[in-house]
DNA sequence: GGTATTTTAGAACGCACGTTCTGGAACGCG
DNA sequence: CGCGTTCCAGAACGTGCGTTCTAAAATACC
């Protein structure tokens, strides 16, 4: 509270606590708000003392252009978000995934620079071994047996380290799509999730394995 | 340079560059101006590209107001000003969603009681505003036909957010599924995602809505 | 008291800027 | 080829927002 304090040091507060929430900076009348200050001229006036004193800086006609340059923000530092340093992994998306669709160039190591596409993977979703993980988004409605939807993002893991029954991402002739390995002898057996489709067998040489899913994440349209 | 790559990139770059020098970012024009645009619409064209990626967040009517979320810009760390801590969301899970088991006690507001399990929230992945969220676990095989199935974790919102065609965690008479939600007059019509099976229609008091479904996530077994 | 200085009120101005609409070009697919 | 989708152009609209002007309180100093 202290609502007798000065003026000038309440909006300072209000400042860093703003830019705590969001990224950006308040505009004039979101400061009035805040602070509840009744005229927007009141807020220019403390504004032009607070950089006359060098706590904040100002570009002119500039929209929530206002830099805090005193950073000694009471507890800007504080609480805000992020309670307990929550472990993540950072995976590319390498490309996208439809059916019928030969794979891209994403291969493993096939990184170079330029497409920095990346997703955050929360520790809840991670694997033991983060090493080679990599992220495809899903276009198409192909994988719809494996609960799996257009523009879904699922994560893979290394091709070395699918053993039989877990769910890869696979192609034939160009073909991707994601399904259940199973290798026997020398051919592979590919199994969808859902049981009314039937299990396509072909020899082991003429599919490849480009990953095995271990996690899949999707955003609910607004 | 690379005047041939996309367009959505190299307006990402200028974001990071512009947040460099200044502490707020650019407005609509000074992209176009920035990225050699011709027009104030492809760049905001470009920018819900990037927004629906999951690169940017943007706040509707507000100047200046873009988030880069995914942090992994070029030299971004190196001058100065809002370092940006990799914001993610932790959201309680309240409990199980299944078929046929009557909701918990995990209405809103039911946060308190100790340190429940919570679920890191990548920031692709969060809505903007992230008031009121939980998640839930789902048993059972209800829900398939959302592309979801057992061992998910839904990140519901507020249930005051829903509007007509969201998908939402309903119940009725203690079922409790999750369906597409259609207010029309004095009754609800809760349409399947998919399309072989029928909707059903029940009136509207008979239905109670927990809540809008916002993002799904899976982990694959190893 | 009177005068000068600081701070506050309220309203208005005008540009900045996000948004939207119409239309066309470029690309992909059958 | 036609048709749909994606992407780009340009202009116009509505409003967010910094600014400024006038005037009145509040405070200070004598």
């Amino acid at each position: 509270m202290t609502p007798k304090s000065n003026l000038p040091m309440r909006i300072l507060d209000f400042l860093c606590e703003y830019r705590a929430d969001r990224s950006y900076m308040p505009s004039i009348r979101e400061i009035q708000a805040g602070c509840g200050i009744s005229s927007t001229s009141v807020v220019d006036y403390n504004l032009r003392l607070l950089e006359r004193d060098g706590h904040i800086r100002r570009s002119p006609d500039i929209s929530r252009a206002i830099e805090i340059v005193s950073d000694i923000c009471p507890q800007s530092t504080g609480v805000v978000s992020t309670p307990q340093p929550i472990e993540l992994t950072s995976v590319p998306i390498l490309g996208a995934i439809a059916a019928g669709e030969p794979f891209h160039s994403f291969e493993a190591g096939d990184y170079h620079d330029a497409d920095r596409e990346t997703i955050a993977l929360p520790s809840e979703l991670t694997p033991r071994n983060t090493d080679g993980l990599y992220a495809l988004r899903v276009k198409g409605y192909s994988m719809i047996d494996a609960f799996i939807t257009d523009g879904d993002i699922v994560v893979l893991g290394p091709a070395s380290d699918v053993r039989n029954g877990d769910m890869v991402a696979a192609s034939r002739d160009g073909e991707a799509t994601l399904k259940h390995f199973h290798l026997e002898g020398d051919h592979v057996r590919l199994m969808p999730a859902n049981t009314t489709m039937e299990p396509i067998i072909v020899p082991a040489d003429q599919v490849q394995v480009h990953g095995r899913v271990v996690a899949v994440m999707r955003r609910v349209a607004a």
